[in-house]
DNA sequence: AGCACGCCGACT
DNA sequence: GTCGGCGTGCTC
């Protein structure tokens, strides 16, 4: 009997996107196991794979094989190949696409194991005052990121070999060949009769998934971490899941409070040295919590017992690459398969968790109080049209306007949110009416006032600010469609002095400057907060007692079936951030669309009544939660070309399938970085198989073809 | 994806 | 004569 093992080559093409028999040697037979990386020969080339099967075998004849066993552990562990393989049928990607999302580059293309040595760990053991020096910095980097590796230290600082050998004999850092607990965290809070009820209701229901639907302020947080006590003491491990935006030192050191440096983090800024230790350290069991973005769902827990999906309505859970996946439904798949409990916690869930909940498929609990002596804010909703045809055309409303004299007077804080960077979304010729377009994309350009130039939002394209209109010639040029550069400029000239902050892309493009801004906010530093949604989500401004929402519409009009969804939930949570302390708070939404039940339900700060209205709307336009929806883009640079391609698989999917087909049509953006763009969109009764016949879709060739399954961004 | 084989045009 | 263009075919 001869061992052989299928091994999943590491190169992207149709027709290597199935596993492929080696036979073992001998030598190697102790050291390859599932999961393990290999090398292998592949036509007359060599070639990296991964062992997702093995067994035994008679004979090897026409079989290759082995040639090598680079690391002593599985980069891909054994509870997870059946995830790779789930992951790209049911999200139609190739198998080593799959494994590439779901291990990291660092571990996939580490050291080999005799090339590693001994693993060493250095840890703070004492404070150590200094001034500014090269010992000192590496000294609070050694502090802020303990346990570290000897490779994560000279990753970060080259030079720090000796320095380190300083810092031990001074005593204030210990070299350690595995890291020890340097904090044990805090005894928890207790918790509200509310918080403990939930906290007791899923415990007891563990078995399966649970949503928990938690009004803005009612602290989830807190239940969360009692929950995750429950599971250390089991001695399983945890994953908390947030948003990337989320994922603040604050949010962080609440867990690292509690649980001390059991805690992990793992982000898109990690380096690649902090990654691979973490990921290790979660692998062996060592770290115990992680608290991660979206790209976590996929680490390798040596026994997870709990899955928090924090934020779970948020887009931003949606990856956008291939593979194409919703991390709700991964951290859902480990839950079943890995015997965890699952936690989807929000204030607005997303339509289809709450028709889960509804059905049964998901434990539903609530709470539906804020926290001790906290009130929801009142909501006011301010009908634009009725403005205008009083011949006031600011873009404050006359109530907005008297709401922030009040409250500013008060010495409280403001936030102002507004859907859209920029000064001015588009530029406008008044002589041939022409807006000014990106060259290489079918938008509009945005003006910016604070680098002097017009944007494309889509490609990042940028272009001096036009004098004259480059189609007519007339000097007649207007600026239209506030954004949050223009309405800074406004509350700084309306309120002369009063010390406004800004939110958003342009000028926060690292975690730390968000940090930064945040805490000068808090520390009260400035009176008002312009931003877009990134400051809707869970940010705790006790101060803030009014939350203006300048453009309520701005999502309600996006082609998208999710519009009155989203729009509903940025209302809820951008009100939210208000009265988050016992000053109560107030809310003003400036909308055209006053009568939309996404806005009266979201002044009423009522999901249900929304849902009921939605999940109607749905049903008869069959859109989810009663369809699934697959989403075909073909893209190229001929126009032509693009729509036969188009016209011809949509064609041949109708002789093939029941289930209706909108398009193909051009898409929302029709041109994007000079290629065209075509969309088709598959409404699929639940059931019926679509993934097979779309891998069997004609694809020719100059035309490309993406296929998204749920997709969450149709433009 | 890589890599080799193969069969036609213009180059040291 | 041969260097190289990229069409076609294959990978346990
Ligand atoms: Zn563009
Ligand atoms: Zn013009």
């Amino acid at each position: 009997m001869v061992r052989v093992v299928d091994v999943v080559v590491d190169r992207v093409v149709q027709a290597l996107d199935r596993p492929f028999t080696y036979w073992v040697p001998e030598e190697l037979a102790d050291h390859v196991d599932l999961g393990y990386r290999v090398r292998v020969p592949l036509g007359r080339d060599v070639a990296w794979g991964i062992v997702v099967a093995q067994s035994n075998r008679e004979e090897t004849t026409g079989l290759k094989p082995v040639l090598a066993v680079p690391d002593a552990f599985p980069v891909l562990t054994p509870k997870l190949i059946p995830l790779a393989h789930w992951l790209s049928e049911r999200y139609l990607c190739y198998l080593p696409q799959a494994i590439r999302a779901m291990v990291p580059k660092s571990v996939r293309s580490g050291q080999s194991k005799s090339a590693r040595g001994r693993t060493v760990w250095y840890q703070t053991v004492k404070p150590r005052e200094g001034r500014a020096s090269q010992k000192q910095s590496l000294y609070l980097w050694l502090a802020e990121h303990q346990p570290v590796t000897r490779q994560a230290v000279l990753a970060a600082f080259p030079q720090a070999g000796p320095l380190l050998r300083q810092l031990i004999q001074e005593g204030v850092v210990a070299e350690r060949s595995a890291p020890r607990e340097v904090r044990l965290g805090s005894a928890p809070y207790s918790l509200t009769p509310d918080q403990q009820h939930v906290v007791d209701t899923i415990w007891a229901g563990r078995d399966r998934p649970w949503l928990l639907q938690g009004v803005t302020g009612s602290g989830k947080t807190e239940v969360y971490l009692h929950l995750l006590s429950r599971v250390l003491g089991q001695g399983r491990q945890g994953l908390v899941l947030l948003p990337e935006i989320s994922l603040t030192p604050q949010t962080v050191a609440r867990f690292r409070d509690r649980f001390g440096s059991r805690v992990g983090v793992w982000h898109s800024g990690l380096s690649d040295g902090e990654r691979r230790d973490t990921w290790h350290a979660v692998r062996e069991g060592r770290m115990t919590v992680i608290v991660g973005a979206r790209s976590a769902v996929f680490l390798p827990f040596l026994d997870l017992g709990l899955v928090v999906l924090d934020e779970e309505h948020e887009p931003s859970y949606k990856q956008e690459e291939h593979p194409r996946y919703h991390t709700r439904e991964v951290a859902l798949w480990r839950g079943r398969h890995e015997g965890a409990l699952v936690v989807l916690g929000t204030a607005t869930p997303a339509l289809e968790t709450l028709h889960r909940a509804h059905q049964g498929e998901l434990g539903w609990t609530v709470l539906s109080r804020r926290v001790a002596g906290w009130r929801l804010p009142t909501v006011e909703v301010v009908d634009m049209r009725q403005e205008l045809r009083e011949n006031h055309r600011h873009i404050f409303s006359r109530p907005l306007l008297a709401a922030i004299d009040q409250t500013l007077a008060r010495q409280e804080q403001v936030v102002l949110f507004l859907n859209r960077r920029g000064y001015s979304t588009f530029v406008l010729c008044r002589s041939c009416g022409q807006a000014v377009e990106c060259p290489d994309c079918a938008v509009t350009m945005t003006y910016h006032q604070d680098s002097e130039k017009l944007v494309c939002h889509y490609c990042q394209r940028q272009q001096p600010v036009p004098t004259r209109c480059p189609e007519c010639g007339s000097d007649k040029i207007r600026y239209f469609g506030a954004g949050t550069e223009r309405v800074q400029a406004e509350v700084e000239h309306q309120w002369p002095g009063v010390r406004v902050l800004r939110a958003d892309r342009d000028v926060l493009h690292t975690r730390d400057q968000y940090d930064r801004l945040y805490q000068a906010f808090l520390q009260g530093e400035a009176d008002v907060l312009v931003g877009t949604q990134m400051i809707a989500k869970g940010l705790d401004f006790p101060r803030v007692s009014l939350v203006g929402i300048v453009a309520a519409d701005s999502a309600l009009n996006l082609p998208d079936f999710r519009s009155a969804e989203r729009t509903f939930q940025l209302l809820v949570q951008a009100a939210g951030r208000a009265g988050r302390s016992e000053r109560g708070g107030r809310v003003i939404i400036q909308t055209y669309n006053p009568e939309h039940y996404a806005l009266t339900f979201a002044a009423q700060q009522n999901m249900e009544g929304f849902y009921q209205a939605e999940v109607l709307l749905r049903q008869e336009l069959g859109y989810p939660p009663f369809t699934e929806l697959w989403l075909l883009e073909w893209i190229g640079p001929s126009e032509t070309a693009v729509q036969y391609a188009a016209r011809v698989a949509v064609e041949w999917l109708r002789e093939r399938l029941n289930a209706p087909i909108l398009g193909p049509a051009p898409a929302p953006i029709a041109r994007l970085r000079g290629q065209y763009r075509y969309h088709a969109l598959i409404k699929s009764p639940n059931g019926e198989d679509v993934t097979d016949l779309l891998r069997e879709l004609p694809r020719p060739d100059p035309v490309s073809l993406a296929v998204t399954r749920d997709p969450y961004f149709m433009m």
